[in-house]
DNA sequence: TATTGTTATACTCTATAACTATA
DNA sequence: TATAGTTATAGAGTATAACAATA
C-alpha cells in the first residue's frame, strides 16, 4: 500500500514537479497503451522509424536519447510482435537496418492516436492556451539545454 | 559510452519531454548538492522536516510522495549523517518523530540556496517570465491531476 | 583501431511482503 | 484489527563490460 494517498505532494522543488508528474503521466500512458501492447518508449520507437529513410539501431538510438543495449533489447520486443523487422545493410554488414512491418505501422497509427488522447486529457487543467505553452517550453529546455549540461 | 550524444532527442511526445528533462535535471541537482553531501530527495525531506510541528516519517512520506519503507532507509541515511535526530513518540510509541538537528538546518539553508541557483540556471533558457510560467503550470498538474489518476 | 550489435551483469530507485511493536 | 517502522527481497529501467563481426 503506497503511502500516497496525497495526489499533491507539498513538497514543490522543480525536480519535485517533475518526478511526480512524470509518475503520473507513466501510469496514465501505460493504461492508454495497454490496448496496443507497447509501452511509451516502443511507441517513440516505432515513430523514429516511421520518420524517413531507414536507420540502424545506433541512429535510432541517439534520437531516442537511449544506450544502444537499451535499444538492442528494445527492438527484441518490437520483432517479438512483428512491428519492425531488422535486416543486414548491404553497405555496412555492422549495421541493422530497422523497418516498420505494416503490422507496425497500423500500430503506431492507432496507438499514436491513443497517445494524443491520453496527453490531451493530461494536460486538460491547463486550458488549452496552457497546455500548448507548456509543451512550447518543454520543447524549448530539450532543444536548448542549459550551459550546465 | 552512452550514445546520447543528442542532446536534444528527436522524438516529441510530452512523455519524451518529461523523461529527458528531468533526466538532465537529476544530474543537475546531483552536481549542485555534491558538495553538501545529500540528493534532491534528501534535500526535499530537510525541507519538509523545517516547515513546521514535528513528523513521524508515515507523514513524511506522503508530503515527498513516497513510501514508507524508502522513507525508513532516507532516513537512515540522514540520521548517519547527522541531519536528523529519530526519537520514539510519548504519545502513540508506534511512531518516530524526526527532528533536524542544528546541522541539519545548517546543511539544508546552504543546499537550498544551491538547488535555487541550479535551477533558475536551468530555466534560464526560458527566460524570467516563461520560467514562472512553466512553474505554474506544473504546480497546477500537481495539485490538479486529471481524472484518470 | 573503431563501430555495431549482442549478451550478461550491475546499478539505481522504488515498491511489495513479512515481521515486530504498538494501538 | 489496524498502523508505524524495519528489513529483505523483487521489479523496472537503464547503464557498463566483454565479446564477435565488420569496417
Amino acid at each position: 500500500m503506497p503511502s500516497e494517498q496525497l495526489h499533491a505532494p507539498l513538497e514543490s522543488g522543480l525536480g519535485h514537479l517533475l518526478k511526480h508528474i512524470q509518475r503520473r503521466l507513466v501510469r496514465a500512458s501505460a493504461e492508454a497503451l495497454a490496448p496496443f501492447g507497447i509501452d511509451g518508449q516502443e511507441l517513440a520507437a516505432l515513430a523514429v522509424l516511421a520518420a524517413g529513410h531507414p536507420f540502424s539501431q545506433v541512429e535510432v538510438a541517439g534520437r531516442l536519447g537511449v544506450d544502444r543495449t537499451t535499444m538492442a533489447v528494445l527492438v527484441d520486443g518490437l520483432e517479438d510482435h512483428g512491428l519492425v523487422e531488422r535486416r543486414r545493410s548491404a553497405q555496412d554488414r555492422r549495421k541493422n537496418i530497422v523497418q516498420l512491418t505494416a503490422e507496425g505501422r497500423a500500430c503506431l497509427h492507432r496507438a499514436e492516436r491513443a497517445r494524443h488522447e491520453m496527453e490531451r486529457r493530461f494536460l486538460a487543467p491547463l486550458g488549452e492556451e496552457g497546455a500548448s505553452s507548456l509543451l512550447r517550453s518543454l520543447r524549448a529546455l530539450v532543444t536548448d539545454p542549459p550551459v550546465t549540461a
